[in-house]
DNA sequence: TCTTCCCACATCCTATAGGATCTCTGGGTA
DNA sequence: TACCCAGAGATCCTATAGGATGTGGGAAGA
């Protein structure tokens, strides 16, 4: 059995855990459970038609993201919500990890600017979109999904150009923590035009060469979303 | 039929999973395996008595603190040694984490000036069985390994005490990576008196009751040991 | 009426078996 | 000599079964 030049690798091989772990996560961040609902292995391997050791491997792997809890003997649970000291934190630690991934990508490369005005185009109309239903009085689940989507994208392009795979590595695990915080904090549809603002200036900040403007700009944005995340915790 | 070395014997029958976890976890931070090992499920688990389940559940967890890799149908092996550039990000990394931890912990508070000094008077005294045994022509692998963990332990107090779990938890998932580096970077003995000094001074500004003063010497320390290992890791 | 005990059910945890895949060795051919 | 191929052995992956543990309801006693 030759191969064929040109088409050798390229297929990722994945085992049958990858796809468990893959649906049961998409299910967890789709919200459609309640924090402390419990998951039973048996019942999800009948959901899925697998057996329960893939499932089991899934969800150790799931354990680490801190979006299910396991007790020994009793089962896994989704986790319950974040707490209010537990969101600070959140904020602290993406303040930390975003400022230094801008400081380590400062000054952007033509690359970086042009995948971050892209992210930048891609947000603004999701922002647009969501105004729009907004507008006419309709909150759209889906649109608002699409939005933090195209959010999340737009920090995520800064982080892949930091240069440092530890870095990267941190802020996708806070990813799931930050993804909980946007569906137990924030019910309602964000501040749209804020954060499309802020994004514009991180990219004109970028783009002006400096090494010092993009972090202060990053720094004055992740500011600006903890101070309106908590005050719409608060009350309303 | 080849058995694992380190691994003969049974395990408590109690808490499989846990207790699989920790020995396996023991004997990769031991450094008994060469990178780059087949670690079989089925070898491991003849070795430890139990059966592959248990042991596939531990796999998954230590394949995400980046001791192990995993291919899908080949099995899983021990992590490749850490590159140049790994060993770069992996001190710019540590020293985001551990200056901000710092950061927040200070001003200091009776506990973590207590706890600190405690840590420190530890690590002095490891580092003095380290010198006597250099002087002695020995190079003692247990109490190199004990020095180690003491310096760690002093490093932990800070980052205990910062009031943030999730730059905790970041700490702890470069600690594997960190004691990998030690293990591959640095062969022979380290630098015992540069260290003891500087984390003497990093005690000295918590205690000043300053701010600034407390970053600023941690932030010395981690470029100085930088410094040091590039310096250690390029020639003789 | 409240507390305690006991038993049946459900679930988790572990062990064993079988199918699928990879690796390696040996022989054949250009 | 170098390359290709085939088959056996070992290993991984998945499925099924049985033992161990936690949970909830009902009955007996104070």
């Amino acid at each position: 059995m030759s191969t064929t030049p040109g088409l050798r690798g390229g297929i990722e091989r994945r085992g049958l855990r990858d796809h468990v772990y893959e649906r049961i996560l998409e299910l967890l961040l789709s919200g459609g459970l309640e924090p402390g609902a419990r998951l039973g292995i048996d019942t999800i391997a009948r959901d899925l038609a697998v057996s329960p050791t893939p499932v089991r491997e899934a969800m150790v792997q799931l354990e680490r993201t801190g979006l299910v809890t396991r007790e020994a003997l009793k089962g896994y649970r989704v986790a319950p919500p974040l707490g209010a000291p537990q969101l600070a934190e959140l904020f602290d630690a993406r303040l930390m990890l975003e400022t230094t991934a801008t400081r380590m990508a400062a000054p952007a490369g033509p690359e970086l600017l042009e995948e971050l005005r892209h992210a930048q185009q891609e947000h603004a109309r999701a922002g647009e979109r969501v105004a729009e239903a907004l507008a006419a009085g309709r909150v759209d689940l889906q649109l608002t999904t699409e939005y933090f989507a195209a959010d999340t994208d737009f920090h995520a392009v800064v982080l892949h150009h930091c240069g440092n795979r530890y870095l990267l590595d941190m802020s996708e695990t806070l990813g799931a923590q930050v993804h909980r915080m946007r569906q137990t904090a924030l019910r309602g549809v964000p501040d749209v035009e804020e954060a499309v603002a802020e994004h514009a200036a991180v990219v004109e900040a970028f783009a002006s060469g400096e090494v010092d403007a993009p972090v202060a700009a990053m720094t004055r944005h992740l500011r600006n979303v903890r101070e309106r995340s908590l005050r719409l915790e608060h009350g309303d």
